[in-house]
DNA sequence: TATCGATATGTTTATAAATATATATCGATT
DNA sequence: AATCGATATATATTTATAAACATATCGATA
């Protein structure tokens, strides 16, 4: 039987979910990608669905995260603004933060 | 537009959640109420749901953490065990801890 | 042994979330 | 203007979750 402490942030508007580890992680690859149809299908999610979030991003965040370009040479293609790279960073060390109390806190397990 | 970080945790067993804040209050509660029914009915949760959960809590759990008696001369009757009140300190305590962290990192969400 | 309030659990209905399917749009390149 | 790969969006279908409803069980007490 596997006992874990999970933690786990995210950010939200209004009361609604706006920013989570799965956003960061689809902001990454499409980062690397250079595509959000690549980016989605890497994480194993539809076209639709990211492309649904990162609207969600763009259209309720201060400013874009995402620069979705359609036809062209490669038909289309998608890349993170700085905005975007900036929320990363932070989101990222919050996120190491939140890893290390993970491990020192484990004893809670033991009252299980 | 209210931006909020927020910062959770729960225990999973096989990773299956297993305890977390909802459990947490309903161990409260009964604590204070006595009853299961009743406790239920303070978080606007039915019944069945919360016996579902203190059931899935005594079952899969090590030790049990709510004794429920059917009949006698109130009908029946609930309460919690040293078990449950000993997890219920341990989590209040990270909790807390959590709460901390959530102010002192607040900061992050001028990224948004 | 009939009552009462609370636990115990099955069945059904309604709602929401996830997934799938289909089609339209765009624009540099050929 | 035809092609291509990727974005854009609607609609339908399935699955999962939750809510509602119904009923059975228990045992001290009267």
């Amino acid at each position: 039987m596997e006992k874990k402490l999970r933690i786990r942030c995210w950010i939200t508007l209004d009361q609604e979910k706006f920013f989570g580890p799965g956003r960061l992680q689809l902001l990454t690859l499409i980062q690397s990608e250079g595509s959000l149809s690549k980016a989605a299908q890497q994480m194993g999610m539809s076209y639709k669905k990211a492309w649904e979030m990162i609207n969600d991003l763009n259209s309720r965040g201060s400013q874009p995260y995402v620069l979705l370009k359609k036809g062209g040479e490669k038909g289309g293609g998608a890349e993170i603004t700085e905005h975007a790279r900036n929320l990363i960073v932070k989101f990222e060390k919050l996120s190491e933060k939140l890893e290390k109390i993970t491990e020192e806190e484990v004893e809670i397990l033991d009252s299980i």
